[in-house]
DNA sequence: TCCCCTTTGAAGTGT
DNA sequence: ACACTTCAAAGGGGA
């Protein structure tokens, strides 16, 4: 299976792949404003060619040293070093008010706003500030201000650690913070405690200064080997939400102290993966042009497009995400996915294991189908989680392969394959689909009966993606 | 107000 | 080792 994440000395060829290959997405993309794209932006890129070739050698080396013995001290020396600069540059774009981005939510303004796409963004990712500006303090970077001096209208952001290596734009007015965009990964925080440096609008706000400083929040602290207190974005306030919400004292309880004491912890958030950076820089495109607004959906046409898009294409996302995971670890050296194990889904956890006592629960009924994975009991209606053929109050699963599913509840869905489910919604815009037939060049089926060599998006070998394509291929064959 | 939906991929847990 | 689960983002929609 084609891997990417080479580490140590496959770590060069994913550069190899990544790099050279920024461009091209903004041909693919955004092509019709790309050249603007470029003019603004192809002065600091030149400019800073060099040095990114050396800083990644030097992330790299970083990356690479950490899997060798003996290295650990030169690898965390350095990510120090990449920990400190970071700081120089965090310059996290923020979210316009809804209202504003509504309001360029037409063709030319979604057309603007892939100035700063992720291929962009990925030079910055890799371009580490020059060594002078790599001060204590946190400083705009002129030369990363010039492509931040486009207009930044909705620019689909990255993932906090890659947004915060990307388009550094104006802070923009905090006065219509929404609940939600004080949900953004630390975005708020990180991202306004930068802005306010960064814009020098800091004495505007004085809550991000506490951000700035808020030990919690910073990153060396209690970290070896980061001795510069570096706030991330991938830092939020473990309730999100309820950040924002009045704080009723008088409610506090002292049980209640200590589980909010921890659920106080800064979350840390996981690094984005190719799939979710993908989606992130495209969903406002897809939105822009369609009328579609449900995440839901948008997000079954992302899935699409992801499989349309060519290897290559994909292998810049993948290449990213590995980059982003190694900053990532570099910055939170002790984190693990674990630390958020459990957090968001407690509920649904519980009640999985409420399901899974019950002797027709979805999983025995899976095994007792001969069926093996989710998507496979689901079927049809390829439903995850509560799937609707499972009926508690019968203690068994009903037939696997039910002849009408808007029986059961399934909207109309015949097979995947077949229609996925959101060409039902209403009003979708078929054209946005990528040639749905074509079958997808990354098919995990296909490189695997091929034997394709290695460079290229990992892929799991029993993903659901793979299930379903196999579907695919074996229903084409069949219709054949 | 909270959770679900929906996608893929990474990483965790469970068997 | 493999299967399964959770979480990342997003925001409308439903309870």
């Amino acid at each position: 299976m084609p891997q990417l994440d080479s580490g140590g000395g496959g770590a060069g060829g994913g550069d190899d792949l990544g790099a050279p290959d920024e461009l091209l997405a903004f041909q693919d993309e955004g092509e019709e404003q790309d050249d603007k794209s470029r003019d603004s932006a192809a002065g600091p890129e030149r400019d800073l060619a060099e040095l990114k070739s050396s800083l990644v050698n030097e992330s790299e080396g970083a990356a690479g040293d950490a899997g060798v013995p003996g290295a650990g001290a030169g690898a965390r020396g350095e990510a120090e070093a990449l920990g400190r600069e970071h700081t120089s540059q965090r310059l996290f774009p923020d979210k316009l008010p809804e209202s504003l981005e509504d309001g360029l939510k037409t063709p030319e303004c979604a057309s603007g706003m892939y100035k700063d796409t992720v291929y962009s963004a990925f030079n910055l990712l890799m371009h580490y500030p020059p060594p002078s500006g790599a001060g204590q303090h946190p400083q705009p970077q002129p030369s990363l201000h010039n492509k931040a001096s486009q207009p930044s209208h909705g620019v689909p952001q990255l993932s906090p650690l890659y947004d915060h290596f990307s388009s550094p734009h104006p802070t923009p007015a905090p006065a219509d913070i929404s609940q939600k965009q004080v949900h953004r990964p630390l975005q708020t925080p990180d991202l306004s405690g930068f802005y306010s440096l960064t814009s020098g609008s800091m004495g505007q706000l004085p809550h991000t200064v506490s951000w700035f400083t808020h030990p919690p929040l910073m990153l060396g602290s209690g970290v070896p080997g980061h001795p510069a207190a570096i706030p991330h974005p991938a830092i939020v306030p473990p309730s999100g939400k309820q950040e924002l919400q009045p704080y009723d004292r008088s409610l506090k309880t002292q049980a209640e102290s200590k589980a909010e004491k921890e659920a106080k912890k800064p979350t840390i958030k996981k690094p984005l993966n190719a799939f979710m950076l993908y989606m992130k820089e495209m969903r406002a495109k897809v939105i822009a042009e369609c009328t579609l607004k449900e995440s839901a959906a948008i997000n079954q046409i992302l899935g699409r497009r992801w499989h349309a898009l060519s290897r290559e294409e994909q292998a810049k996302y993948y290449e990213l995400a590995r980059k982003e995971r190694q900053l990532h670890m570099q910055l939170y050296p002790g984190w693990s996915a674990r630390d958020n194990y459990g957090k968001k889904k407690r509920r649904s956890r519980e009640k999985h294991q409420e399901s899974n006592t019950d002797p027709g629960s979805p999983k025995k009924c899976r095994a007792r189908f001969g069926l093996k994975q989710q998507t496979d009991w689901c079927g049809p209606c390829r439903r995850k989680k509560k799937c609707i053929r499972y009926l508690p109050g019968e203690g068994r699963c009903p037939s696997p392969v039910p002849s009408d599913d808007s029986a059961l509840g399934c909207p109309g869905s015949p097979a995947p394959q077949d229609s996925p489910s959101y060409l039902l919604l209403p009003h979708f815009p078929t054209e946005l689909l990528a040639s749905p037939a074509e079958p997808a060049p990354t098919s995990p089926g296909l490189s695997a009966t091929l034997s394709l060599p290695a460079p290229g998006p990992p892929q799991a070998p029993h993903s659901n993606l793979q299930s379903t394509q196999v579907q695919q291929q074996e229903s084409q064959r069949q219709a054949a």
